[in-house]
DNA sequence: GTGTTATTGATAGTATTACTATTACTTTTG
DNA sequence: CAAAAGTAATAGTAATACTATCAATAACAC
């Protein structure tokens, strides 16, 4: 399987790159080794001249594929999400149990790597910190709406949007299931965050398998069995 | 009721701020005009070069009260937060159900406004809109532990202790509720963005009732009744 | 094997941001 | 009236976030 995902090829909305970094060496570099610099100094300490430092090139040949950094942080939350997706349908193409889809969804939303620890050159620990400290950034600004136009949170959509199916599934008549959705998969990231860095904000120690345990029972409690 | 709040006074942790911005004229106006560009600009376009020109002074006069922006969101983020904590208090002082105090509770944080336009100088309606957009940058950031240490998100976790306490009284042996708390606190903001914002991601339209009700229900059939 | 194209590198430069430092003026307070 | 506190004015620096131009090189087409 490894050597699979040595390959595998995620394609997302061009408008969001300005030159395809899958087309290149430099382009795949700049994607892999910005996961690991992000992680490492967060989004607001990473800009694209300690990068090019990093990738030993120049600014100007990152400016070629990124308008931003903001957009490179798009790219990275369209990549993981688009990823989730792949995993979630596969993960649950042979079950037939609408409370075990679910339940294996959380799951791999709240342990996303699993067996995954790198995909296409990169590293996912690093990119699931990415998404549990950096994600909500992508979409907190002032040209969401524009950007949403744009289509730069459909990988996002189109995974809440498997969940919200497995919902109705159990469920049809529940009238909140997008926003139970959100809910869940932003509560499980923000759960994870405050299990590292903010304990009294939460009752986990780790990010253990109790988190998506109690999204679990507070949704199906809220669906009619 | 409305001039004893022009004069209400939060007291803040000192070390958020250089010099106490409540102690003097420009001071206060660097609190409410800031609280207005914020809103408009959003954080990322306001700094305080901006700020100054608009309250007709300098850079530098502005610096003597706080060290940087980061500095000044997270006094109105604990700002907020010891307020709705006072409201809280105020507002379920004579009520002993604890469901009732929690429905309340959650109202609150759903529409924090409601008859509060304006407080002690600061425009409640942009307030609120940067707790939606803005305020988990305030401690999605490498420094949250040295802050939360030096108690720069004491006011938040005070308010999430409250409610926290209202579970305990309608279920003691729940184990997730500091979970339960944040998730849902954090989680109405959310679904009042994604309203406004991103609306495949949510079931509500406006900043409606149905908010809190929704997390109500999901709450209490969460707890043993 | 030459010409064309794609890719990257090298260099330079600009506007803005995020500060720091110094000095002087003005208002308040003791 | 003197001292202190508060504010304004001015200047300057290092870093950030870009943009522009041109040269070098490798790949590929004919």
């Amino acid at each position: 399987m490894n050597h699979l995902l040595q390959n595998l090829h995620i394609q997302l909305n061009e408008k969001i790159y300005l030159k395809n970094p899958s087309s290149s060496d430099l382009g795949n570099r700049i994607v892999s080794e910005s996961v690991l610099m992000i992680d490492e100094l967060g989004l607001e300490q990473f800009n694209f001249k300690k990068l090019a430092t990093r990738l030993n090139t120049t600014e100007s040949s990152i400016y070629r594929y990124f308008d931003n950094k903001h957009k490179l942080l798009i790219y990275h939350v369209s990549w993981f999400w688009t990823w989730m997706e792949y995993r979630l349908v596969f993960s649950t193409a042979n079950v037939h149990d609408p409370y075990e889809k679910l339940r294996l969804a959380l799951e791999n939303v709240a342990s996303p790597i699993e067996g995954f620890e790198k995909v296409a050159g990169i590293n996912m620990h690093a990119l699931e910190r990415i998404i549990v400290n950096e994600s909500s950034k992508a979409f907190l600004t002032k040209e969401v709406e524009q950007e949403n136009k744009d289509g730069f949170f459909r990988a996002y959509k189109a995974f809440c949007h498997r969940i919200e199916g497995i919902i109705k599934q159990i469920d049809p008549t529940y009238p909140y299931a997008n926003a139970l959705v959100s809910t869940t998969v932003d509560g499980i990231q923000m759960q994870k965050f405050y299990a590292e860095h903010l304990p009294a904000l939460t009752d986990f120690t780790h990010i253990e398998e109790k988190i998506p345990q109690m999204f679990y029972r507070l949704i199906i409690q809220s669906l009619a069995s």
